[in-house]
DNA sequence: GATGAAAACTTTCCAAC
DNA sequence: GTTGGAAAGTTTTCATC
């Protein structure tokens, strides 16, 4: 599925902020109010574009604790079990399989370090969980995406 | 800054669907559209909420790879150098400086192989890296914010 | 915080390219 | 197949209580 750049443009657009308006969009890349919707009812469909959300300020929601956590997962461990296991954890904001020595990823955010804590621990002790390193985030540099409610 | 009930209810509805009208959210929370609009606006002013964003389906977007560096730095290498340094790459979604050995973690996007290893070189040829240490991300199997575009 | 009216925006339809 | 314009329906916004 590849978009052309006039449906770059768009999503450009709705990145910075979507709630701009259609008429706004559309004067923006040269197109009329409903044609940009017609592309953006257009991108929606096809998987694209799969929702919008707010962009929230971690300390304001009162998450104020973040971190990484490595997996090393027992042999025979599915990325569908993984998934499955910590799905349960509204702590969990992203989570993903990857190279290297660790079999998966897992970013957290949690409102204190006791809280951390015991998201860590209970995520070490799930059944398909063998061991896990985590580090802590100190400062937050970048971040390039509305990070949504973890709950 | 601490968010009341009214307020959790009202981000969590916007994180689930940012372009829901303030009636809708009004008659979830129990308050009148204006009363919902003035405190998000409220929340806007006090930077609880950021802003609104699309969530993107990377692969639609033409970003197919993605990877986490960690970064080795110099002596002296100070976070806000760091950011600097990282800002100007539109691959790097989300950077952070981390307890233990590797002194940040960097989230990158890339549309291929190539295009990942090339950032990845860029970055470790910056002035302030030592080293990197690399992963690549074999399946995403959870996003829970909403990944705004890399560019 | 609610109400109500005006302005703005969204959405649908249809003719045109 | 996609566009722009107009009309109808919603939503936002603001003054007022």
């Amino acid at each position: 599925m590849r978009l052309n750049d006039l449906d770059e443009r768009i999503v450009h657009a709705l990145a910075e902020d979507a709630r701009r308006s259609y008429a706004d969009i559309g004067e923006l890349v040269g197109l009329s109010a409903p044609a940009v919707k017609r592309r953006v009812d257009r991108l929606r469909a096809e998987g694209a574009i799969t929702g919008f959300t707010v962009r929230v300020d971690p300390a304001a929601m009162g998450w104020e604790t973040e971190g990484f956590i490595e997996l090393f997962c027992r042999h025979k461990t599915s990325p569908a079990d993984i998934r499955r296991g910590l799905s349960r954890y509204p702590e969990v904001v992203s989570a993903s399989t990857v190279t290297g020595d660790a079999d998966a990823i897992v970013q957290v955010f949690a409102s204190d370090m006791r809280h951390f804590e015991r998201v860590l621990e209970r995520i070490a002790g799930e059944a398909f969980v063998e061991r896990t390193k985590s580090v802590l985030v100190l400062s937050p540099l970048l971040r390039r995406f509305g990070s949504g409610t973890p709950s």
